[in-house]
DNA sequence: TTGAGTGCAAAGGATTTGCAGGTTC
DNA sequence: GAACCTGCAAATCCTTTGCACTCAA
């Protein structure tokens, strides 16, 4: 796997912005011009071919890709209104998490292989909570 | 909303399916000509829409729908190479269930209405557990 | 009767693929 | 220099929309 000019600044893009994001996003983060949105679907492949990025689904089926830290899953409620990202409750985050690995350990012992999880929350926002600081696009 | 042949030939899959299926094989599971694609998607739509179907994503994003037996989610595990898919061991359901409960409690004490969420598991299962029982495709 | 539902065709949006040209190693 | 990567264009897949017709209520 090569270092590449877009290739550095779509994974500098994610690591700044640390939550789950779409291309569209991503791509019209960067740079104009620096990127096609192609590549930037390619380059997401590759990067969650080799496990430093993770997939969600955002509730209409489309994908977010954010900065696969190790196994500390982070988990987020999306605003349907506004997109926004905000994270979970960091002790809910935690039992969550205790009751995931549970299930996939459980399927390992299944014998099922590389198995993932997908688990988002949606919801609608209230008013002030919109905008929070909690997602600041980078300009 | 008014009982027509097509919603009952839908809802009849979906009831005896008892798992999350995807449009394009509910419509192919239907007598042929019985009801057109777009039907089958405005019909799942409008479903989702009164609560009778839950909605949930399979790997790569397309839908799944399932008939929404009240408040009794369940959890799949969706085999990555044959689409089978496999309820979770029962006591980690109930456990999940209850931390995503806790979850969405949070959520609406913060202020977000219309909470929903999608959890799915996914997974290479072990070939002797595949064409396993679970799910019989209706001829 | 009459408006919600349907089928067909066509549009739309997200994602993938083909191929020539560029860039990294 | 060779292989991998990128950009652009076009194709593909899933899903939605428009519109005239049909059918349940």
């Amino acid at each position: 796997m090569r270092i590449t000019q877009p290739r550095i600044a779509i994974l500098t893009f994610l690591i700044n912005r640390g939550e789950p994001t779409s291309i569209e996003q991503i791509h019209g983060h960067l740079a104009v011009g620096s990127c096609d949105l192609v590549t930037v679907y390619r380059c997401l492949a590759a990067f969650e071919g080799i496990g430093i990025v993770r997939r969600s689904f955002y509730h209409n089926g489309t994908s977010l890709y954010e900065i696969n830290l190790g196994d500390t899953n982070r988990y987020h409620v999306v605003c349907k209104t506004t997109d926004r990202v905000v994270p979970i409750d960091p002790e809910l985050t935690a039992e969550l998490r205790q009751t995931i690995g549970k299930i996939e350990e459980n399927l390992h012992a299944q014998g099922y292989t590389g198995v993932t999880h997908v688990a988002e929350f949606f919801g609608i926002a209230p008013a002030p909570n919109r905008g929070a600081n909690v997602t600041v696009p980078t300009p």
